[in-house]
DNA sequence: GAGACGTGGCC
DNA sequence: TGGCCAAGTCT
């Protein structure tokens, strides 16, 4: 009897074809899922949808839509507009490469998103999640969409730990291509699917193991769900008294000004002038702030 | 490749 | 109560 030359690798079961029949029963009925949106609407999605949670996002999409409806119209409006109708859905630069990529759209490609790769990769504010997700989700086109979501996913079911590692890795991106169906619609449908398991089901806290389709397969689960072996090994995120925290300050300030706000009013959005200045100078180089002349000195507002 | 970059809700 | 987390990108 001929026997094996080296032992055979350890099975692990396909989780497509479970998590695709969950997703036909359990997918939440998104705006930027409805038959009639746009491969913009989609585009718009994915940038708002970057690191803000689908509660805060849906809300705004819709009001985005409804004014700036193609990549035209948003590349036309004063940046000032964009960054109030931005208004706290955070990381407002996001808001400003929007629009560059909208400028960009109508310059190079006809006021359209297009479906290629590479394409999309070298618009401002897309990059390798944000432009495979428009190639899957706009097109219905292979992609390998990788995002928190599904890393979360994979490292559970496949790997049989509580998270994935801080970085993604080359590694980590092939093993998730490999397991990408060949087929166009069957791959965006696995890439909506396996996302929405891990927004709904295989969260990071408290996730719903008894409701997941892979429950029966997945590692982690198999093991008793042990710890992230990496515990504390996130850099607690600032907050009180950092740059960010001022910058967000001062832009509120701004969003809320009718007119330009004389340097010496910035104090109302934080004391501290030196750190104010600061941060100031920095929101003005990203270009998410205008320094303008006037008679009684420098005024600040959003950007024209 | 580590660090910067907003905001708010949840357990 | 407050640390953690949310469909990342850019430098």
């Amino acid at each position: 009897m001929p026997t094996p030359a080296a032992p055979p690798p350890a099975p692990v079961v396909d989780p497509v074809a479970p998590v695709l029949a969950w997703y036909d029963e359990h997918a939440r009925e998104l705006p930027w899922r409805a038959p009639d949106r746009t491969p913009w609407g989609v585009l718009v999605s994915e940038v708002m949808l970057q690191q803000t949670p689908v509660a805060r996002v849906e809300p705004a999409w819709r009001a985005w839509l409804e004014r700036w409806p193609t990549p035209a119209d948003l590349a036309a409006a004063p940046t000032s507009d964009v960054l109030r109708a931005w208004d706290r859905l955070g990381y407002p630069r996001r808001a400003l490469r929007l629009q560059e990529c909208a400028r960009v759209l109508v310059e190079r490609h006809g006021g359209h998103v297009p479906d290629d790769e590479a394409a999309l990769l070298t618009l401002p504010g897309i990059g390798a999640y944000t432009a495979a997700a428009v190639r899957a989700f706009a097109f219905g086109r292979r992609a390998v969409v990788l995002d928190t979501n599904v890393r979360r996913v994979l490292a559970r079911a496949v790997d049989g730990v509580a998270l994935p590692a801080p970085a993604q890795t080359v590694a980590e991106v092939a093993r998730a291509a490999a397991l990408v169906p060949a087929d166009d619609a069957t791959a965006a449908r696995w890439a909506q699917a396996s996302m929405e398991l891990g927004a709904l089901v295989c969260t990071a806290r408290a996730p719903r193991c008894p409701q997941c389709p892979l429950a029966s397969s997945c590692r982690w689960l198999a093991a008793g769900r042990p710890d992230d072996a990496h515990a504390h090994r996130r850099r607690a995120q600032p907050w009180a008294g950092t740059d960010r925290q001022v910058r967000g300050r001062v832009m509120a300030l701004l969003r809320g000004a009718p007119e330009p706000v004389p340097a010496a009013a910035l104090s109302d959005a934080w004391p501290d002038t030196a750190q104010r200045d600061r941060c100031v100078r920095s929101l003005v180089a990203d270009g998410l702030v205008a320094e303008l002349d006037t008679p009684d000195g420098p005024a600040y507002a959003l950007p024209a």
